[in-house]
DNA sequence: GGGAGATGCTTAACATGTTAAGTGAATGCG
DNA sequence: CGCATTCACTTAACATGTTAAGCATCTCCC
């Protein structure tokens, strides 16, 4: 349906084919990236009824599993890097969906948190989202996918310590 | 290494734990996109010693297999949305690595094709993306990789036409 | 053949990814 | 103590993701 045939009323062909290499779309990031926006596609329009993105419903659910953690800690856990984590939070807090304050030990830390009424909305997604889950499960098959969970973990865990660039190793 | 003891010293603790959910940490996104950031992770520098960034080096990548391109069946071929799209090939444009002219039969369209330069630059940074590439798979396994490949695949498909929102399904 | 609607692409606007620099607060050590 | 380092975060700057408009061009159909 999406591709004619070939369009040979071009004139000079420029240059091309010379690099030869495996096919791109087949590459192991483009299959993740494929995968992963096929999942997230799913689940975008009921975070944006509600008003979230994706990764601000990623830290909400990060928080609500514990009383508090210090930035860093939620960085790691919510998977952002630092900067994104700070703007974020920042709109969070002004929307009053966490609360945040300087630990009392160590006044560089924040300790954050998420509010009462970030609770409420949690608990105007979570169904939602959990039934979009339970859909994808039924799909693709619980079986395969904690399959496929598991080996995105060895994945993972291969690819560990082979650290792209400075990887500050002990003796550096 | 990373994580000390609990730390009590805090006062009034806020809700949480009000709405049970899967671990967060485990969902499919995440691991989706932990494997993929590991994955990444081991080709970034490299490009980056080329000036190029990822989605630039999958166009060039998508451009060195054929001859032109309409702009919207490249963004396909790359995964790119529109837009991302328009501002990259601006700038690649600018930077000589790609050539681009209005298609004769049809005004709005516009061929893209990677130029010489692109090809050289490209011939340039392939070796070590190769080498990167044969590493993972050795870690991983080749099996594997491909077992895992097959199953990314798979839950794409099992997605597809589970379209989030607008799905415009004939008889809308 | 002319205007409504579809199409191909770009711009705009806002949010995040990514790297580097900045800032204020702890720490280590002479 | 004093001061260089480290640490926890935040800001800044630039590139992309994402959605909505904007703008030509094309197509279709009356």
């Amino acid at each position: 349906m999406t591709k004619k045939s070939a369009d040979p009323a071009n004139g000079s062909a420029p240059a091309a084919r010379q690099v030869p290499m495996r096919d791109f779309s087949r590459s192991l990031p483009m299959s993740l990236l494929r995968a992963r926006e096929a999942v997230m596609r799913q689940f975008r329009p009921s975070l944006r009824e509600h008003g979230l993105t994706e990764q601000q419903w990623r830290i909400l659910r990060a928080l609500a599993a514990i009383e508090a953690v210090e930035v860093t800690e939620l960085a790691r856990t919510a998977f952002l890097l630092g900067p994104s984590l700070s703007r974020i939070l920042r709109d969070l807090e002004a929307r009053n969906l966490i609360e945040r304050k300087t630990a009392k030990a160590d006044q560089r830390r924040s300790m954050v948190s998420i509010s009462k009424e970030g609770v409420k909305l949690m608990a105007s997604v979570a169904p939602t989202s959990e039934a979009i889950y339970a859909e994808i499960t039924r799909r693709f098959g619980a079986r395969k996918l904690a399959e496929l969970q598991e080996m995105l973990g060895e994945l993972e865990r291969s690819l560990a310590g082979l650290g792209g660039a400075d990887e500050t190793i002990a003796g550096e």
